[in-house]
RNA sequence: GGUGGAGUGGCCGAGAGGCGAGGCUCGGGACUGCAAAUCCCGCUACACGGGUUCAAAUCCCGUCUCCACCUCCA
């Protein structure tokens, strides 16, 4: 059985196949960074990077690009709003996506590039589009593609041209039909402009993913990703610039589902509280890791905190199996079957979560009866799983944190606690139950919790 | 107006003609000095009305409700 995705272009699961055999080349559109990520933000990375990951377990060389969009009609506003220069309100909030990202264990592209580092490039396609015939220059400093000479335009989301409203992006007097979209806006008075044959100006809104993709992964290229909300007009322009030029573009359109606040769209219901550094606050980044990925991709993810902690506790719960499972042996992450199957299957997440409750429940089990074999082989299909979802616990991404807590600061309180732990026994091998609950209430009101195994007792700091 | 999606048990969340995903909560039980952890059993759901079929949550027709996109969107 091969990797099947389902391709927005073709609304249908497809086998899939890659253009050159072994490699893959995606595209993901990232950050307008224009404010703070929030998690349908994050959700996106999340996605996309369970994606890549899953095509490097399945022997795939990914090149992987998402692109930073750092000039845009939002990050001009917003530069006015904060009284700071343009371009350091888009390094900070790259800052804080690259933060938010790395805390989510997403792995950090092959490159990504920013927009104003790819103006040359712009300016070359619309050249080459103007030369084709299919943009114009109507003599106000903006350029425009001419969607009507598109036979393809708006394929990817179904809809007639005649059926839409005019973009609103531009002088409509200027364009030769109002649905025409802005390749390129004419410089304004103190606002950032870059030279070009038709003037001074500035990039409009979807350009950039044609010219960077174009840049760094060819005329044709094998996956194109980004967020639902994006296929029209983004994903639409994107192609209707790419096959203007001429090139083939992408072959597979993967959009991921938002989040949703109360059935609604979370961006229309924005709430400081889910911005990501605030939900980082309640819970670690894995947990909030393993949150956004448990729902199928193109499903909506309803947010609630309920539901957030529910999930890191039932995450904490096979994190604390493996903590035990990797006392008894060396547990190697594998891939089962069942799970390549599942993952094979449109990326089935979901029944992957059911998989590993199996081996779960076999692993808990098997540590009762002290089977080390049985424990070692439900641990490693959970390691496997895990790592492919990116939220295996023994990842340096997400123990680099607790390592900064010195080993030796470690070790002084494993004695103490021991030594109380010692007396606590000596008392329930005497009967003298008052005293050894005595014992673990003080640990306990410490925040540690103890555990009473057949191997003695455990302690960790709850 | 156009286009697309959704409605599943107390909650979250899969599935897409047959033999009830899974998790959480709740109830019962095992283990335990008591806890904790863990395991076992239980709680039989698919918006509504028709239809097709031996068989429908799944297909068809109709209806209701909700959401999204139609040039700021992940």
């Amino acid at each position: 059985m091969s990797l099947s995705l389902y391709n927005t272009a073709t609304r249908s699961i497809e086998t899939f196949k890659a253009i050159t055999a072994g490699k893959v080349g995606i595209y993901l559109c990232g950050a307008t960074v224009q404010a703070e990520p929030h998690i349908g933000h994050i959700r996106s990375g999340v996605n996309f990077d369970i994606l890549r990951r899953w095509l490097i377990h399945s022997g795939y060389d990914v090149c992987f690009i998402r692109n930073v969009t750092d000039i845009d009609d939002k990050i001009l506003h917003k530069a006015v709003h904060e009284n700071s220069p343009w371009w350091a309100v888009a390094m900070k909030y790259e800052r804080a996506f690259t933060e938010a990202y790395r805390a989510l264990n997403v792995m950090p592209p092959t490159y990504e590039p920013r927009a104003t580092g790819h103006i040359t490039q712009m300016i070359a396609l619309i050249e080459r589009l103007v030369e084709r015939g299919y943009a114009y220059a109507p003599g106000n400093g903006d350029l425009y593609l001419e969607v009507r000479k598109l036979a393809s335009y708006l394929t990817l989301s179904g809809q007639k041209l005649d059926d839409l409203l005019p973009a609103g992006d531009a002088d409509e007097s200027m364009k030769r039909d109002p649905r025409d979209f802005a390749l390129w806006k004419g410089s304004k008075p103190g606002e950032p402009s870059w030279p070009t044959p038709w003037g001074d100006g500035r990039p409009g809104w979807h350009l950039e993913c044609s010219a960077m993709a174009h840049a760094y992964l060819g005329e044709e290229f094998d996956i194109h990703g980004g967020g639902l909300d994006l296929i029209f007009p983004h994903h639409e322009n994107e192609i209707a610039q790419s096959q203007a030029a001429g090139y083939g573009f992408a072959r597979v359109w993967m959009h991921n589902a938002w989040v949703t606040a109360s059935g609604e769209k979370m961006s229309k219901s924005l709430g400081n509280s889910l911005i990501v550094r605030e939900i980082l606050k309640r819970v670690r980044g894995i947990e909030l890791r393993w949150y956004l990925g448990s729902a199928h991709y193109r499903s909506m993810l309803e947010f609630s905190f309920e539901a957030l902690e529910e999930s890191a506790i039932a995450f904490r719960r096979i994190e604390s199996f493996l903590q035990r499972a990797a006392e008894y042996g060396e547990v190697k992450p594998a891939i089962s079957g069942e799970f390549k199957a599942a993952m094979d299957d449109d990326l089935a997440v979901p029944a992957v979560l059911a998989l590993i409750s199996g081996w779960l429940r076999a692993g808990n089990t098997a540590i009762s009866e002290a089977n080390t074999s049985a424990i070692c082989d439900a641990a490693s299909k959970i390691r496997g799983a895990l790592e492919v979802l990116g939220c295996d616990p023994f990842d340096a991404a997400f123990t680099a944190d607790q390592a900064s807590v010195s080993s030796n600061k470690k070790e002084v309180l494993d004695g103490l606690i021991a030594g109380l732990l010692q007396e606590r026994e000596e008392a329930r091998a005497r009967k003298d139950f008052a005293s050894a609950d005595r014992i673990r209430d003080r640990i306990s009101s410490l925040g540690i919790t103890i555990e009473d195994t057949a191997s003695g007792p455990r302690w960790s700091i709850s």
